[in-house]
DNA sequence: TATGAATGAGTCTTCATTCAT
DNA sequence: CATGAATGAAGACTCATTCAT
């Protein structure tokens, strides 16, 4: 439980809370739905006994890091679509670029979102729920882009948000390692116009 | 392990083998990467010893139905591919349609694909074999539809392939339970089109 | 696991970590290398997870108790040295009479000291180290006796320890239910003084 | 189950039980009790049900190799004494010679002899009949030393035989690295012509 | 008679969770 | 409140043995 070296009482700093969920992210970014509760404790230099008071089970603790992940992208979406209101095309681009960024951030944990363990932790509702507002982030660029005359509408915009979701994961599985987000970004954002505008070029 | 519609004991004609590869993929389908042997075992009215004759461990037996689900698909790409040899448009529909119909068959399979508990049992280079194989299916359904100059050729055509890929899973986790997998397909080969054309029709 | 003329619960009064090592002890000398965890476990009255905590697998008890055998075993011979180190053949008394009771306290352990299994567990060094540290206990009695002109000195000594030791052995394992201990180290230190002093009678 | 470059029809030359136990031996040389079935069956190039219609159970196979042992063993010691009949100490140098080198040829089986999982297989009549016809070798070689007026008479010549046993046990323990198993015979029957004659030098 | 696939009881080991200190 | 030793249910795997072919 010593610190020797790091700086001195971090963990008054952040709440052991926020600890053990930063700690647990890390932990399962490595390890996936194998994470460990023995390991997150002692990598947040905590007994275990105290991990167990503040989650009091590895379920609760498990949809505590879903619900952060997700609520934390979901907030960067926001903040991304926020800075860029007025131009769909650059709302777009933010879009593509937080997501990609999350993935990379929060390592397996997209990957893993349809796991059939997750069943257990996240009703059908609450998942349906998320899904909606994902899903709403995307319509809402759409509808800003047709609204300015810049997006076609005679594609079904649903589908549009998913295959734009889609094609982030896809892109972002297969070529990681060959480009930088940014640049991966900048690519996927120009099939996304061509697919958007009628002359295929934004 | 329902087959409605085949005959009963069709298992006691496929040799144990094949046996236990069709009833863990469907208990991979309930439980992902948590599956039991001895459920495996039990579900295939095996001993569960038999189980171990067959494959020396829980890895092998993963490993196994992961290349069969891999195989099958690129087999049912390939054979969709075959039928649709000159017709880029009608190439797109099928693998799409494939695509989403393999992710209904095989369950979380896909969705599993990058959990990082597969890194000890699919080493990194047959990883990227794999990739390569499914990427190379959609890249020559593209390079078909520019030689025949239906589809655009200034765009990235990986970031395409991927993109198409990746849209497959995004409409299939987010409208499975909204449209038949003919419908999501139909619309999905849309945008895609919309994408591939200048004049966004296809 | 008797311990009559002790306390009840004296086990309580040692640590757990010490409790097993008695405890694999007795169920060692029952079963030999075909001790059982749970055994241990049960006898012990400790859960399984608690004797895991104790020692990571199977293989660090087995080293645990054979390595406490030897240490014990060689702390009775140093002991008994040292309380005859004056008297070259009440040393070689003490010594046979230690060998013997050691055998029969520990059971079947030296018995089993060469079993092909052991080289997964004590590597060659260690029990290379081990055999050195009991002959030379024997060749320092050896030695003294000489010292004193008490043994003669023109016989290989390792030779002649190797002897002693193996006597004992022998001379334990086919009379040990005919003679008591003392019995027998009266009778076998009678052969040793013949082999070590001229006129063969010590 | 093929043996090309193999004598044909070795098989046929010694019988299936002979075959099975020169196998079973060399296993028991390796792995000791914990000799399997399976590798046994694998290197007798028979299938496991052939092993098992000549050897009930494992039992039965391990209570074969270890009369054949004894056997072969005991029938050693008497050739070597047939052939040293009136010289008692070429039948002592004999005695040890062969115990040496059945301890060589057999590996661990004597090492195990006295492991607790034994008593399942020897009953105690058995074991101590076969000690006995061990000891009455040695004793009737002494015999004949005394008679001779070669050897001492007033020694405890079952502990004399005994110890001969345990000197030779001990010794090639020890020893068998450094010394081959004629230097060995030679250096030990020196100590026991001390310990067996009043001047000490045989 | 020989074969080896099938069997499952029996072991080891892990890890989430509890609770006395 | 924090701690970590103790717990045992659960799951992977082995191997002697059986028996249909």
């Amino acid at each position: 439980m010593e610190h020797s070296g790091l700086p001195i009482k971090r963990a008054d700093a952040v709440s052991n809370r926020a600890r053990i969920i930063e700690v647990a992210l890390a932990v399962f970014a490595e390890r996936g739905l194998d994470m460990e509760m023995g390991e997150i404790a002692s990598r947040a230099d905590l007994g275990i006994g105290t991990l167990y008071r503040h989650f009091a089970n590895r379920e609760d603790l498990l949809r505590a890091i879903l619900t952060h992940t997700l609520n934390d992208t979901l907030a960067q979406f926001h903040a991304a679509a926020a800075e860029t209101i007025d131009d769909p095309r650059a709302a777009l681009l933010a879009f593509v670029l937080v997501g990609l960024r999350v993935q990379q951030q929060y390592g397996p944990i997209f990957a893993v979102m349809r796991d059939p363990r997750l069943r257990k932790i996240f009703d059908q509702t609450q998942a349906q729920t998320i899904r909606d507002q994902f899903l709403e982030v995307v319509l809402s660029i759409l509808e800003g882009g047709i609204k300015a005359k810049l997006f076609r509408s005679d594609l079904d915009q649903e589908v549009v948000a998913a295959t734009i979701m889609g094609s982030i994961m896809g892109v972002h599985d297969l070529f990681e390692t060959r480009w930088s987000v940014e640049e991966l970004a900048q690519k996927l954002v120009l099939l996304h116009l061509a697919m958007l505008t009628r002359n295929g070029n934004g």
